[in-house]
DNA sequence: CGAGGAATTGAGTAGGTTCAAGGCCGGTGG
DNA sequence: CCACCGGCCTTGAACCTACTCAATTCCTCG
């Protein structure tokens, strides 16, 4: 199973707290935020595009993805939606919904209510710069996934679509070593980087053939990461993993000034 | 030339009045925001890859690019920065840039400090929402760049593009009919597109050939919009320009009230 | 044990690249 | 004012990566 957690149990606080360590309470808002699970299996819509935008989610297990699905029928993934990542709380300032949204493992989500994220982000000024920040990171994936698509081959697309899976799972506490569950089909990973299945299963010959992966039972190993790091011609930090820079320092302080006095104007909210 | 103004004058305010209709002293905030300002000649480097994150900037006029050099010497264009786009107003948030701001045409910029924008968006929630809106429209921007680097080919990419640019320069004010300058080489184009300049340059001519646009002296005139929308395979709206959803007033109403209770407790900061 | 989705393999094809050469155009200096 | 220069555009021909179509095998699950 994807799903699963860290040492903190949650994967959403696992995710943030790469960027702000939380004081005990926030840890407790964060928490609250992923009660109300609902359980859905493989394969399902869970936002259609053209759909008037919904409310935020956050993924406590398993996987899925967004994408877009084109007029004759070939679809493009954008992004996967691992543990921890929350999806769209600020999407209902768009009017609809450009992408869908569709379960690929059997998944886990926690609704948040619109009104939810904007208190907490004014209450808790910490957690509102950690919504920042992840908006920052998936950015940045967005745009590694557009230097992927336009100027890397094949092999180097799906190296580093491998590279990244596996530390952004075990960014969340999910994998310790180089190996992580991955239940994508092959045409899955095709059309999340603009080649053919029949393709993406040529290359996978060729890096099993060479020793660098081992993938059965959608089970991935990774043997030779430098190697595969070569081929997708990969930039160190790009997910922006190694937390907040000394410089937002400064800012975090002032937010906790901030933070303590409206705290005293207002009981828990939860 | 590219910069200049629609009816505001300012195309920070035309492009965030697409979302929220502001104040007049809101406006007078936004337009402070652009006091300032610099000029910068074409192809000058605003931010290197690596570099610690700066302060955010908003474009004035001209045309900027954030763009990825890779090893090899290649590159990868990702986002086009045109008036009214400000940029990295969060990015201290991260450690470090991972990829390179380059003006292809000159350009102007105002530079604004940090702690102005945490400023504003505490005091005038209705712009900080407007701040999230511009965040979430780059992100389905940046979307719609990995459908077309992933599913569309050598001449829907184009099309698409030129739609693209078209519509966005519209929407800050610079165009009023189908026509844009268009300060961009065809290894510029081939760059953003994930091609060569030389199936750019066929493409172009297959286009002209057909009557569907004239590109001389970098002046860019779509003829048959109609048919280069659906050569570009183009969803309707994605550009989110139709402006805020109804289901956000109520947001919006909420942060209208807040807004106005800290009104009272601070003077006007400019 | 059967069925259906997924993976695998082969052969032919096409869209886009690569390499190379020539022409155009705008800017610059004599 | 003209000649030169460099960047950009244009065109051709050969090539290659990845696609398409199609058939077979493998797994998984009921």
């Amino acid at each position: 199973m994807i799903g699963g957690s860290g040492r903190s149990g949650n994967p959403l606080v696992a995710k943030l707290s790469r960027f702000v360590l939380f004081s005990r309470e926030e840890i407790g808002v964060l928490e609250a935020l992923c009660a109300n699970q609902e359980r859905f299996n493989a394969g399902v819509n869970l936002a259609e595009e053209g759909d008037p935008t919904r409310p935020g989610f956050v993924v406590t297990r398993g996987l899925a993805c967004r994408c877009r699905l084109m007029a004759d029928g070939r679809r493009q993934i954008l992004t996967f939606l691992i543990p921890g990542d929350f999806f769209d709380l600020h999407a209902f300032l768009l009017r609809s919904m450009d992408h869908s949204i569709i379960t690929i493992a059997a998944t886990r989500l926690a609704t948040i209510p619109r009104n939810k994220v904007t208190e907490i982000a004014a209450r808790y000024p910490r957690i509102g710069a950690a919504f920042w920040w992840s908006a920052m990171q998936e950015s940045a994936m967005l745009r590694e996934h557009i230097v992927t698509l336009g100027r890397r081959n094949a092999r180097g697309r799906v190296a580093h679509l491998f590279c990244e899976l596996v530390w952004r799972q075990r960014a969340v506490g999910i994998s310790e070593d180089h190996a992580i569950r991955l239940p994508l089909t092959q045409l899955d990973i095709a059309d999340t980087l603009g080649l053919t299945a029949v393709h993406v299963n040529r290359v996978l010959q060729g890096f099993r053939r060479e020793g660098l992966i081992t993938l059965v039972q959608r089970r991935l190993q990774l043997h030779d990461v430098r190697t595969l790091q070569d081929v997708a011609g990969l930039t160190p930090d790009y997910l922006h993993l190694a937390g907040a820079p000394a410089e937002s320092g400064r800012y975090l302080d002032r937010l906790e000034r901030r933070e303590a006095a409206s705290r005293e104007r207002a009981a828990g909210w939860c």
